[in-house]
Formats: C-alpha cells, structure tokens, sequence
DNA sequence: AAGGTAAGTGTATATTTTACACTTATGAAG
DNA sequence: CTTCATAAGTGTAAAATATACACTTACCTT
C-alpha cells in the first residue's frame, strides 16, 4: 500500500465583470507580504481551501463571498489542476508560509467560472484580502500559481459555453436592450455580430422576452427593454 | 482560521468499450466483501486514491491500468465530484474499511471518461480488483457511492463530446470501415444517421484518411478502410 | 451461374446563415 | 418649433448547409 496520502483541495473563481467598456476579471491582491526582491507581490484569483463540511459548489460561493463580498454570484465548475507542483513556484512559498497550516503541502484545486453585471455587484476586499480589483482580461499580468492558465482555461470554456449555458444574462442588468447584449456577445466571443442577424436569433430564444418599458433619458430613439425569463421545460 | 483541512482525493475512470453490438461501461466488482446481508456486494467504477506525485490525468492512467491491466487509453477529466457525504453510505463503510487506512475520511473525486475498441483492449483483474466485466450500458445497476451519477453525466458528456473531439476514434481499431464509424455514432448519440450524408461529412474530416487497402474475407463488397490521423493545425 | 450481402454513390429540396441600407424616435441646440 | 445628432429598429435576396431518398457494384457462397 502507498503512503498515507495527505494534500489539500481548494477552490479557485474566475469571475468575468462586465459592463460596456469591456471584460474584466476579478483579482485579489496577496496580503502581508514581505517585500524582498524574489518575493513581489502577485495578484492572483480568489480561491481558498475548502471546509471540511461544504460540497464544492458551495465552498465556491463561500470563498468568493469571503474574499470578495460578491454573492449569489453564478458560478460553474469547469476544471480540477492537479499538477503536484503547482503550488511550489519560490515566488508562491513566502505567501503561502503566511497563510497555511502547512505551506509545503500538495493543493489541489477546482475551478470554477462565474459571471457578474459591474453594475450590479461591487466587490469589496474583505480582512482577508490584501485588495481587490477588476483587471482588463487584456492586461491581466504574471498571477501567482498557476492562475493564469487557469484563467485561459476559464475564458476558453466561457466563449464556449456562452451561447449553450443561458450565461450571458449573469452579465447584464435585469432590464436589457438587445444593444447591450449584442456588445456582450461581441465581447465575450472577441469579434464582430451583425445586428439584424442576431436579433433575429435572440427572437428564437423564448427565454428572452420584451417588457412593457423602454429606455428613458437617451438621446436617440429609446430601445425596448428586455428581460431573461428562466423556464422549466 | 478554519480546523485544519484532511480529506481524501480519487480518480475515478468511466471507461466507455464499443463493438457491433453495442456501448458497454468498465466495472469492476468489490473484493474480499464480508457477505453480510447489509453489504450485498455492489459494482463499481475502477478508481483510487492519486499518489502524492502525480498528476491527475496521470493517476488516472495508472489507476485504470492497475485495477483492469488496460493501458494507453484516452482519458480525459470532466468533472470534480465533491458532495461531502458521496462515501459515507451504509452499504459502502464495510469495503472502505477493508481498503483504506482511514475509512471515514471524506473523498473528493475526479471524473474521467475514456474510450476503447473492445477488439483491442482485453481487460483483466488485477491482484487489488475481484473481478472485470464490460457491462451493457442499459443494463448497469445500482454501483456503489455515488458511481451512477458519475456513469450519468460521463454518458451526456461523451455524447456533447462525440463530434469536437475526435474520440470516436478511440473506440474502433485503427483501421476502419466508415460504415463501423456510423454505427458507432449511432450506438453513442442513439439515434440513426443517413448513409449517404453522414459520407458527406466524413469526408469533410481531414483526419480521416483512406488507405490502400479494402476488407477481406467478408461475403459482399469489401469496403475502404480507413485511419485516422490526428495532425498538428 | 445465380443469389445474397453490405458498399458505394448523386441530386433535388428545405433549412439555416449571411450580407447588406434605410427609416424612426428621442434629446439637444439654435 | 425646426434642425441635427444618435442609436433603434426592420426585410430580403443569395449562399451555404442539411436533409431525404434508391439503385448499382463487388465479393462470397452454393
């Protein structure tokens, strides 16, 4: 028989903000860090060990909330990283000496993607962050561990999803034009959608639906609203 | 701080066979069961605990190789199952106690799915499983833990899957008839496909390649065979 | 030589996807 | 109150894709 096996299991959330300026990804900021030279401070995803009474879904959402103060936040699990060296880059161990019981132990961790309107939800950094922050997907720069592949993965699986899933309405406001949608998809799927096309889509999406309202306070002809009606076929 | 983490971390390998006569999943039957009436032996899915320095889609690979003596097979992860009572069933202690050094522990497991040509792969027992067999699909009964929920969503995964991944390809022997191909296609998606259409869109696949070479020995016109040939775009 | 078997092949129709440009309702400015 | 600027809203034709469908061919067996 092998060795007693001994590692710990976290969770890690990609939560994708949006609004109409673009995409962007929350970050957390390592707290109480030494500031020696091998040890410059990285940002990285929120995400934490789970409790030993939580599923994963669940430690999802706790550990955003705590991190963040995001809640009720959508969340999907896309991927477990296990690379048994994952946690053991020199430039991780300072921060992880000041966090862990046992710092040198083996982490392995479950992604999970999430979706938020920026107008919506503003996160706050809890005690246990050192700060929190919406970075431009386009300038997110070198992350602790391995979070920027996790990243990749997470963007990958949301252009992948985006249209199969009934996600893209995490993203917006509860009250929608198909504008501000469109811009979403442009966004999300990195290219251009034409507009007589794709409202002739989204009319084929029955949970789509037109409220009795329209866009006020513009200077230019006001658009109908919308809302995502969940249903259960 | 929390108290402090310790739980378990598995594989778990839905090993999917396929010949003419239908889609079969890899069990493996509990060894050394007291037959106590509250511990009718259940089936299983070949899975065990990763190794302390190993990757996942490594420990998959080895976990199937030493429960079913199958080797080389395509495996790929599709889900983490972490529902924190997923082993702590009645009928399931009574194994658990004879295998692991800390029965009660809590188990997160990681979910794969693989494939194989039930011509080219012959499983066998290993010295830690009672017993092998290829069990039809629709005829899989109660498993242990929570395995049919596993067998579930690895079975709607495989279908999603089927087309983008270039998988059938795993469950034919390398060198194969198109017809061999629908047949299997309609075995995984459950439902028939057109002769003529589905030629159609093979021959759009240009990783399917024909070889010089026909069928012998069959009492009609033998067909094409065919390879597949992955390529580096 | 005849009969049985699965392989292999093309076309017409329906559906889906794409490309593309003008009119309309509002607020702001004069 | 007229004019202008702005984004909303709308239809059609052409191209690409997906579907439905039936006969001929090559080999083996007897």
């Amino acid at each position: 028989m092998p060795a007693t096996q001994s590692l710990h299991l976290s969770v890690d959330c990609v939560v994708f903000g949006y609004n109409d300026s673009g995409l962007k990804v929350l970050l957390i900021n390592q707290k109480g860090l030494s500031t020696s030279p091998e040890t410059t401070p990285r940002s990285q995803l929120p995400g934490d060990l789970i409790l030993m009474n939580e599923g994963l879904d669940q430690a999802a959402q706790r550990v955003l909330f705590e991190l963040t103060q995001l809640e009720g936040v959508y969340l999907k699990q896309f991927k477990a990283f296990g690379d048994p060296n994952r946690v053991k880059d020199l430039k991780d161990r300072a921060w992880l000496q000041s966090v862990r019981h046992l710092p040198d132990q083996r982490v392995v961790t479950v992604g999970y993607y999430g979706l938020v309107s920026l107008q919506d939800y503003e996160p706050r950094p809890s005690s246990f962050a050192g700060g929190v922050q919406w970075s431009e997907l386009s300038e997110v720069g070198p992350l602790a561990f391995d979070h920027n592949s996790i990243l990749d993965e997470a963007v990958e699986t949301l252009q992948d999803q985006l249209e199969s899933q009934h996600i893209s309405f995490e993203l917006l406001p509860k009250k929608f034009t198909l504008t501000q949608l469109q811009a979403l998809y442009e966004i999300v799927l990195d290219k251009k959608l034409d507009k007589r096309n794709f409202r002739k889509n989204v009319k084929k999406m029955t949970h789509v639906v037109p409220l009795d309202e329209k866009q006020t306070g513009v200077m230019h002809k006001p658009a109908q609203l919308f809302s995502y009606e969940p249903q259960k076929d």
